[in-house]
DNA sequence: GCTCAAACTGTTAGCGCTAACATTTCAAGT
DNA sequence: ACTTGAAATGTTAGCGCTAACAGTTTGAGC
């Protein structure tokens, strides 16, 4: 930056300013600043202006895993967000580990990022306190609760359950079936999927659980697991839709017509589930919305405005498809 | 960090060691630096460190994109492996557009990030000036050249291109259709793909290009396309297994029986090719691998180690399955 | 007990930038 | 010409840590 300066004819505070507040410069002064920059092919040390002006202009993002997920489309909204504010995104997975998590959040508080986004509103009593200790704008997503650590933005994953039941029961379909993974969020959705089962006479559940993270190849076990407990089994809430195409594919290969023999539906809606044939019938969430709105609660906090509410709810939707 | 020394009655260097380096620092005075750091509940400046040091830790990747994609498994297996070795990783997505790549590097090398993995082969003059400018390792990825920026990991596009095309002539099929995305890898295995029919007397190919990064829908339209241009298409090659499922189930819509009226091929053997019905005919790439070679390469890099080549071919298999 | 190297710990001087304040410049109003 | 305040630029003092070296302690060998 000295050599920039000396090139330009000015101090190294003029080009600094001229790099980050350039309207506060003199047009001449800017341009003679601009092109020494380019002569010199000057890349400004970003760690040295994090260190001097304690922001880092980098915040957080935790999630399970973005493979094949349906957490990419809330990283996009979230990335493309924070991008147009001139913050960049640093993400890290957790493979649905709360040990990876902790570390994670470790390694990222070190790091001094301005803010966190987090999936899940169930963390370790370290993580929590650590974050709380840190004082920096956060936010979780992906599910609610009455009492975030700071900010929740995400859906009732137990209403969502719920919703879903009903719309099954009301279809007709009594003997219910639930293939999912072992995540906190999953366990909610089954929760109420199982609560609103329980309230119909006659109405039954099955159960086959996988091990967080699995996709088509799970929902295809998970199928011939729920038949063999139950053989009339009428209709099956997978928790995500790779399982339910997973489940799907297995039917197929079973010969068994969806959604006549058995009613399949998924979740999240995703791109593939309006393409599968039978169309899937899923439940949609608004995960690109969760990203841009945890990035505008984010941004919000950090530029100091007052925020409007700590939790917010962007629901969800029963799509109805074929399947189901 | 003052703070923690004061507390443990060592200086703020030997908190620095028994951080960093714990083998250098007595038993006693680790355990007092240790208990002193848990109950202040403190967290080292990375920055300043990063400063300090002039290594940040932190590796940057760029790709394409991460949603149901094919570059997931790569970032895993570069994640993984840095991790092991100390070091995290930025991860940038460009959505297959050259000036975001060129901001994005830009953006890495001011975080003086210690390495950098980019996808692809093809960037603009700027881009490999600054990289060869830093002076870090850098190792491009999911293509191979002769000529890399610094280093190179990946496979032939092009002759996997032509090792499908060879496939689907060697069963007989001559009027063959390819489905793909614009960007630049595609546009090589489009070309090896060619190549191969031009050999074969009364083969033909038909194309249908599509914007880079489509999936599912774009097969679906991709397929309409190509049987508007030859109804008596035999065999479609498409460029990833996600359009390859798209066309699967545009076939089943419209009551094309696959393979028998028509044969489908898709590319990156991602895990849903083998779950799909009819099991999809793929060319199998070593994605995970990509990622993990593209660490150790980086990590002998960084430690100074004599590297054995700076291109290394991972190659690639058809995998023959019940769709082609 | 003495030597001497190895093991451990401390001191000094930055890393490259920016916040905060100080100073200079300049145009407009008198 | 002479104030005056806003705009432009400069100066000073760190941000929190670590490299490099200096100093101190320890213990093995004699």
């Amino acid at each position: 930056m000295e050599d920039v300066a000396r090139l330009a004819g000015v101090s190294t505070m003029t080009v600094s300013r001229a790099i980050r507040e350039p309207a506060k410069v003199a047009p001449a002064t800017r341009a003679r600043v601009t092109a020494a920059i380019a002569k010199l092919g000057y890349v400004p040390n970003l760690t040295a202006g994090s260190l001097a002006s304690q922001r880092s202009g980098i915040i957080a993002a935790i999630v399970p895993t973005i493979d094949n997920s349906i957490f990419a489309e809330t990283m996009r909204g979230l990335t493309e967000t924070l991008a147009a504010a001139g913050y960049q995104v640093l993400l890290g997975q957790t493979a649905y580990d709360e040990s990876a998590e902790e570390a994670l959040v470790a390694a990222f508080l070190g790091r001094r990022v301005d803010g966190m986004v987090i999936t899940g509103v169930k963390h370790s009593a370290l993580t929590r306190k650590r974050l709380i200790k840190a004082g920096i704008p956060e936010v979780e997503t992906w599910d609610l609760t009455p009492d975030p650590i700071d900010m929740v933005v995400g859906f009732s994953n137990r209403d969502a359950g719920r919703a879903i039941a009903r719309y099954l029961l009301a279809k007709g379909y009594l003997r219910l079936g639930f293939a999912g993974g072992g995540d906190d969020r999953t366990r909610s959705r089954l929760a109420g999927f199982e609560a609103a089962i329980r309230r119909v006479k006659g109405a039954s559940l099955t159960r086959a659980m996988l091990p967080a993270g699995t996709s088509f190849r799970g929902g295809r076990e998970a199928l011939g697991n729920l038949l063999a407990q139950d053989p009339g089994l009428q209709a099956v809430f997978c928790s995500n839709d790779a399982i339910a195409v997973g489940a799907l594919m297995e039917c197929r290969r079973r010969g068994i017509q969806v959604p006549r023999d058995l009613a399949i539906a998924g979740f999240a809606d995703l791109d593939i589930a309006a393409e599968v044939e039978p169309a899937l019938t899923s439940l949609q969430v608004r995960s690109r919305t969760i990203g841009e709105e945890a990035a505008n609660m984010l941004l919000a906090r950090l530029r100091g405005e007052p925020l409007h509410a700590t939790v917010r709810d962007l629901g969800f939707t029963v799509v109805p498809r074929a399947s189901a």
